[in-house]
RNA sequence: GCCUCUGUAGCUCAGUUGGUAGAGCAGGGGACUGAAAAUCCCCGUGUCGGUGGUUCGAUUCCGCCCGGAGGCA
């Protein structure tokens, strides 16, 4: 079976991504596929650099604002949507793009990784955290380590969530998630990528967020964080993680002035840009654009990859 | 003008009963398979304000100078 061809447009937060994709998918006659854990979030728009009705300039978007902030989401649940959507894409004759800053969304999706049907189990990890609390971590490492040792290994003391997840793993599929990890690693994707991402300055690229952040609040950012605040009680955990909202409630809660929060904004803003690209250089398929000609050099490699394959 | 406190890493501050120093934050690097805008790991030499003195040796004690905060007038 012929392979699912992918244009992949990653990188920081404000590097430029949205448009880019935007304009590469009107050159190539393509759909975007958002890869972005916060973007999927309704009545949350300006705090997580939404695209908007005129930015999209008539470009279809998929996933993207179809989730209320109160029901959680997981990387499971994007992929699922988004082989769906690949699918129908394909079905229509159009090409696909693939935009976000998720590394996690990108690659599980891209190489095409088995989350297999299976639920998870919200009881239990409560279980492990109250042990967790108790008994120590290393309890429930040793725990770990009775039935997969090569986890048990792998994971820090003090990186309790994964080894929760590890554990909630075993009980669930009876099976060590390392060996699962690797079985999945060897299947074969049905997609192959191209990757590219905006390649910025580290200054530079500080700069644009701490413009964007100063826009976003001109933009009415304040209001739709209270919005938020207002039922903080019954957002999920996942959106109650958006950079961008979390911060002004400090403001809101008279923890900090407005000047505060609105640095701490940047400044988790910047610290997650980090984490995104040191997620984004161990890709040894990135291509890196020069910020002055990113289009035509993404448009360049695009028409290679087309003819190549 | 006098008195008191103070000047140590980009920032906030520990500390050395005299043998040239260390935390938090920031910053940098890394990891990441159902919470990922989350979570976790690793990385700290800086004229210890300046200058004289005491001392084998001063950032640490003493004098003077410069900067900051407060008090008296």
């Amino acid at each position: 079976m012929k392979k699912i061809p992918l244009i992949v447009v990653a990188g920081a937060t404000a590097s430029g991504k949205t448009s880019l994709a935007i304009a590469l998918a009107k050159r190539f006659d393509a759909e975007v596929i958002s890869a972005d854990s916060m973007q999927i979030y309704r009545r949350m728009n300006i705090g997580t650099a939404k695209p908007t009705m005129e930015e999209m300039d008539g470009v279809v978007h998929h996933l993207i604002d179809f989730v209320e902030p109160e029901d959680s989401f997981s990387v499971a649940d994007f992929c699922e949507k988004a082989h769906s959507v690949a699918e129908d894409i394909k079905s229509r004759g159009k090409n696909i793009i693939v935009a976000g800053g998720t590394g996690l969304y990108i690659d599980s999706f891209v190489r095409d990784i088995d989350f297999d049907g299976e639920d998870c189990d919200y009881t239990l990890r409560q279980e492990l955290e109250q042990r967790a609390k108790n008994d120590g971590a290393e309890s429930l490492l040793r725990e770990l380590a009775e039935y997969d040792k090569i986890s048990a290994e792998r994971l820090h003391p003090n990186n309790l969530k994964r080894i929760i997840r590890a554990i909630e793993f075993y009980h669930i599929h009876k099976k060590p998630i390392s060996v699962h990890q690797e079985e999945t690693k060897q299947k074969p994707s049905r997609y192959h990528a191209l990757y590219m991402m905006i390649d910025h300055p580290r200054d530079v690229l500080k700069k644009r967020i701490d413009m964007r952040v100063d826009i976003m609040m001109e933009s009415g950012l304040m209001d739709e964080a209270r919005e938020l605040y207002e039922c903080r009680d019954v957002l999920s955990k996942t959106a109650a993680q958006a950079i961008g909202y979390k911060e002004l409630f400090g403001y809101f809660d008279g923890e900090m002035t407005l000047d505060e929060a609105k640095e701490e904004l940047k400044l988790r803003t910047r610290q997650y840009a980090k984490r995104q690209l040191t997620w984004f250089r161990k890709n040894e398929d990135m291509n890196y654009l020069s910020p002055e000609n990113a289009f035509s050099e993404a448009e360049k490699l695009v028409e290679d990859f087309f003819n190549k394959k």
